[in-house]
DNA sequence: TATTGTTATACTCTATAACTATA
DNA sequence: TATAGTTATAGAGTATAACAATA
């Protein structure tokens, strides 16, 4: 009953935009000058991945490869981004966070962490724990191997209400 | 150690981004009517608050007049929602959705949870009742107007939550 | 010829400022 | 005068198409 794929989808589809307007809203207020979401997020990719072309950040970020490249103007023009012809093949670039840019995404996560946390600490321990637990499980449905690209098949389907519901 | 704020911010700051993400990407996919997201939080907001006016969807969705009157134009366009002056008062607006407006609303969202029900599929039914229970315990914390532990009161908590409705 | 990325161009979305109509 | 919306205008962000450089 309470443990349906419809039902679950039901309230995450409910509470995940609530969650994440609440996680913009913060970001918004502590990035520093006027970044974007999608800057903000190429930061954190290249936090993780220093070194990473072009098309992977791209590809992870979910833009083209011309929107890409603007975004990354922008980041090397504040200087938070260095852009280099990798060693080896020069048709691709070689993206690494400067320690200015290290710092602009460690600052504005820590402060949305921050912010974050200080709403979950209304919650008790063990509830803080639930939703720990949670998180591991929606990372293991949201990254899992197949990759739900546009019209590639899943898993089963269950029934396709339409319209009208 | 596992249910401190900290770390259970630090979850909510990797997954929520993830999940959200692949909830943004499978409406913009819904062509049918190639609804923006403010366009379609704008009809679950009419959904829900039918004859509502220009100004308490704009201060619900987040943006100012003159933006919120032109994403009105286009969903009057594609007749949508109605816009017709209030009575009583005729600088007012009041705004309803049309039976294509419930009909939009309803296949998009429903198409959505559908693929968010695809995914969640992959979890056993004890892991899908567990994100049910965190989804609730997240909507207290993010949805209540708590204070803080020190006393401040939190930034306004926006609205995002129209997805759901 | 295939790939990796950039430039050129256009469209969408949003904001601020100025304006109209109504109260 | 104050309020509710609209129109005018501009800026950011993104996409598709065409191009350049490298493999």
């Amino acid at each position: 009953m309470n443990d349906s794929p419809d039902t679950c989808a039901e309230a995450v589809l409910e509470i995940v935009p609530l969650v994440m307007r609440a996680i913009r809203g913060e970001m918004r207020r502590q990035r520093t000058p006027d970044l974007s979401v999608p800057q903000f997020r190429t930061l954190a990719f290249l936090r993780q991945q220093p070194g990473a072309s072009l098309s992977e950040v791209a590809g992870h970020i979910g833009l083209t490869l011309p929107s890409m490249s603007k975004l990354i103007d922008g980041l090397v023009a504040r200087r938070l981004v260095t852009r280099q012809a990798a060693p080896g093949d020069r048709r691709r670039v070689t993206l690494e966070l400067t320690g200015a840019g290290q710092a602009a995404f460690d600052t504005a996560r820590t402060a949305t962490r921050t912010y974050l946390a200080r709403r979950l600490a209304t919650l008790p321990a063990a509830d803080r724990a639930s939703v720990v637990q949670a998180m591991q499980l929606l990372r293991s449905s949201f990254t899992a191997a197949h990759e739900l690209v546009a019209g590639e098949p899943l898993p089963p389907a269950g029934e396709e209400a339409a319209v009208g519901a």
